[in-house]
DNA sequence: CCCTTTTCACCTAGGTGGTAAGAT
DNA sequence: ATCTTACCACCTAGGTGAAAAGGG
């Protein structure tokens, strides 16, 4: 009923335990979230939101190169964490017709965002996290969620660590790879290191 | 119920007789438009879209410094007229949240963009035409448009004559001053003029 | 010492009118 | 002649990781 699309990305930089950074404006995740709805009812109306949950409840730190569990987590924080997707509500018709992306979705550590109910995510850095999709079927003059309604779905692929600045470096290799706003950052000038010595 | 938020700067162009450009590709408009709506039932659901329909039957050109009727206008072209706004369907407490804009709103004279549904509105060049809002209530599972508890909106400040390059240096110029876009060709660069000679 | 913030050069992405060439 | 198209330099707008500076 539902499909991760970039499944195969998404699994690439699970292999080497994901990082997405958190920034106080708010950071882009990469990969970004993209699904395939099916099996809803055409002429219904619904809500398709993702939020993001706590995976454990400790620090994480990177040391001699590995990940590693770090004492607890502080308790409830505040903050939204959730990011209702920009077409909601729509009809299921709507949401089958095409993919449903969260690229412009963004994190953050700013506790102070969470007034932008649905602009931003608020999450705590080096903390392990999993995203979840949620579609709600939304009736005239009800609240949209939540709602007893509502279809829960979470690809533990897409978990990851939120950090301020990368830990790992193939992660951070595999995201100016396939990133195209880090094009910048790629070696496409190997050639230069083609010496006229010896 | 509905009033015009950027009425001063849809006055000046009027005053000169406003032209949009339109392309193949699709040109937004500049001015856009953008409205405040108010009056809606806060927990009912919305359709808000803008189509242009044509304001006489004759083509118009530019002669003289002036524009002149010259011929009838061909019947009914075919080409969607009908631009959905992104946000629709949506609630009447989000419709009055704040204003509603068009800015993304592209013309074009590709009549073969028809199939691009609320993406683009095709028209003529050379004609003169006028903009509407159209608000419309959506219940469960009914057709969102046309309905006949649709209220419709036209602000004669709006009327515009499609043209495939701008006519009068009056229009280009408020264009030129007032599009953030077109800031390359404004005069910044008085002081160039100023040589040693003299 | 470890983590966070700021700033930067370098990109993607795409909206302007001018201009010259093309079409009718 | 008159209108349309394609291409261009020049912008707006904003997403990258690197590196240096800041903070506890």
């Amino acid at each position: 009923q539902v499909m991760l699309n970039n499944y195969p990305l998404w699994a690439k930089f699970h292999k080497h335990q994901t990082e997405m950074i958190i920034t106080k404006q708010g950071r882009r995740m990469f990969p970004f979230l993209s699904f395939n709805l099916s099996g809803l009812n055409p002429v219904a109306h619904y809500t398709v939101c993702v939020d993001v949950v706590l995976v454990d409840q400790h620090h994480w730190r990177y040391q001699g190169g590995k990940w590693v569990q770090c004492g607890k987590a502080e308790g409830n924080m505040p903050g939204n964490r959730l990011y209702l997707h920009p077409d909601s509500p729509n009809t299921g018709a709507h949401w089958m017709r095409q993919e449903v992306s969260f690229g412009k979705l963004k994190l953050t550590n700013n506790k102070g965002a969470s007034n932008n109910v649905g602009q931003m995510i608020v999450l705590q850095s080096l903390h392990k996290y999993q995203p979840r999709l949620h579609v709600t079927e939304v009736k005239e003059g009800e609240e949209a969620y939540p709602s007893p309604h509502t279809h829960t779905f979470a690809f533990p692929e897409t978990q990851f660590i939120a950090v301020t600045a990368y830990q790992n470096a193939d992660i951070t290799q595999l995201k100016i790879d396939h990133n195209p706003f880090a094009k910048g950052f790629r070696d496409n000038f190997d050639q230069m290191y083609t010496t006229s010595e010896g």
